[in-house]
DNA sequence: CTATTTTGTTGATTTCGATCAAGACGTATA
DNA sequence: TATACGTCTTGATCGAAATCAACAAAATAG
């Protein structure tokens, strides 16, 4: 993302991503041992897979910069969008369970991530409880985005998606210390409609629409929300109007 | 489920469901003590609430016995159905990214389940390495089946899900060692319609399409598979025959 | 056992979003 | 700069599943 900026090179204890990333409630003496396990990986330039479906699962993966997206291929060969992942994010969960990647992730722009080994880290868990729990929390909320994920799916409209999507958007940008009502989302809208199970041209449409009634103006990779109120409306969110209010809990 | 039979006020140790359930992986030893915090909670009757979204998060619950669903009610106050949990399935991961649950569960028919309460099984967790690792596949199994949710949500047409689902639940009945080609399922049409994100009239048609072609009778609650191979065909999902191979990685 | 409610089935009709198609716009390549 | 390819937009048409409606069958209550 254009405006995204962290420190590179520096290490967890430096970097801007702090509060969103894994070193979240740990004291500062664990965060350095943790530090010491991340590898800064080189960066992925755009269209590079980070990894692939049925590849051996060996570490976690911290988004530093930029964006990736996870996805994965059906038998009749249409691609699936799992979802987008912006810095902060922690991807690689789903190798756990059978010890293989069962989806796949890749660049959307230049990259930077943090490798982090997961045997290494599943080691230092048992000694430094807050990480074992953050750990635990950081799949909890991959749970709870996959079961917001099937809510979208299955209960709202073509409208209702494309407006909740928006609203999400913005309000991931908010969270993380980002411009949230103006930025650069490097996806194709081609890549949006199929995470909201839409075609472009459907997508393309309610975007046109949402221009007209001047709530969001999203041309190419530019997105503009003009008008929260009417978007979380429209998408049936609660606005919210600083990082802080965050922490209440959005009915 | 008519036919599931555990060994009620037994132990883990002497529990049916170690392969499916918490123990997997761990020493006799180590079952020993995580038996030791284990909670066998009093009997849920048909209706009963486990939990309620907005809950406080205080415990991991194994199904011993029975059919629990998850569900939320939308703002629209249309009911979403999550999942269904058989026995030797472990919920309530749900809660632990915020402390408070995510969805509700309730029994669809008397229901036993083990109660493990979560600060002495995260406490007990750093003592016992495997017992770790073992949470964290639990939830990344959770995080896998949001991701097959959604592709089926937003990737295929009403027979297909439909299809899918009645061979999903037949592999699920197979791997806890059951009758997997007939066997009752204690849900409501109408549920299992709103899973898969399809009204109860589309649902009936498509199991009276299938009651045609010979492949599947679904009457009530009783479910008869006739003809596996067309099920997985129109599944688009691969045959195994038994529990043995279903350790190899499915297409 | 009967009455009432809930659940499931089947048919007719409608609708939302998919598909098909053509053109405009952007971006990458020679 | 010209050319070609990929992406996005807009319009016309189609179709799968939702909705509406009426009834049948079970479950539950009285």
């Amino acid at each position: 993302m254009n405006d995204i900026r962290t420190t590179f090179g520096t290490g967890c204890a430096s970097c801007g991503l702090q509060r969103i990333c894994f070193p979240t409630g740990l004291m500062r003496s664990d965060v350095l041992r943790l530090d010491s396990i991340v590898e800064r990986s080189p960066k992925l330039e755009k269209g590079q897979l980070l990894y692939r479906a049925g590849q051996k699962f060996e570490s976690l993966f911290a988004i530093k910069a930029g964006a990736v997206k996870a996805f994965n291929i059906t038998q009749q060969g249409e691609e699936q969008i799992l979802g987008f992942y912006l810095p902060g994010d922690v991807i690689g969960m789903d190798g756990l369970e059978d010890t293989t990647h069962q989806c796949s992730v890749v660049a959307l722009e230049n990259t930077a991530v943090c490798l982090l080994p997961f045997d290494q880290l599943e080691h230092l868990a048992l000694q430094i409880p807050a990480l074992s729990h953050q750990l635990l929390c950081l799949m909890s909320r991959g749970l709870n985005d996959g079961r917001v994920h099937s809510e979208i799916l299955s209960k709202r409209n073509a409208d209702q998606r494309v407006a909740y999507f928006v609203w999400y958007l913005s309000q991931r940008f908010l969270t993380r210390g980002y411009k949230h009502t103006e930025f650069r989302f490097a996806v194709l809208h081609r890549e949006v409609a199929m995470f909201l199970g839409l075609t472009p041209e459907t997508f393309s449409r309610i975007l046109a629409k949402l221009a007209d009634m001047n709530v969001v103006f999203w041309r190419r990779k530019d997105v503009r929300i003009l008008d929260m109120v009417a978007l979380a409306k429209l998408a049936d969110e609660k606005v919210i109007y600083s990082s802080e209010d965050i922490l209440i809990k959005q009915a």
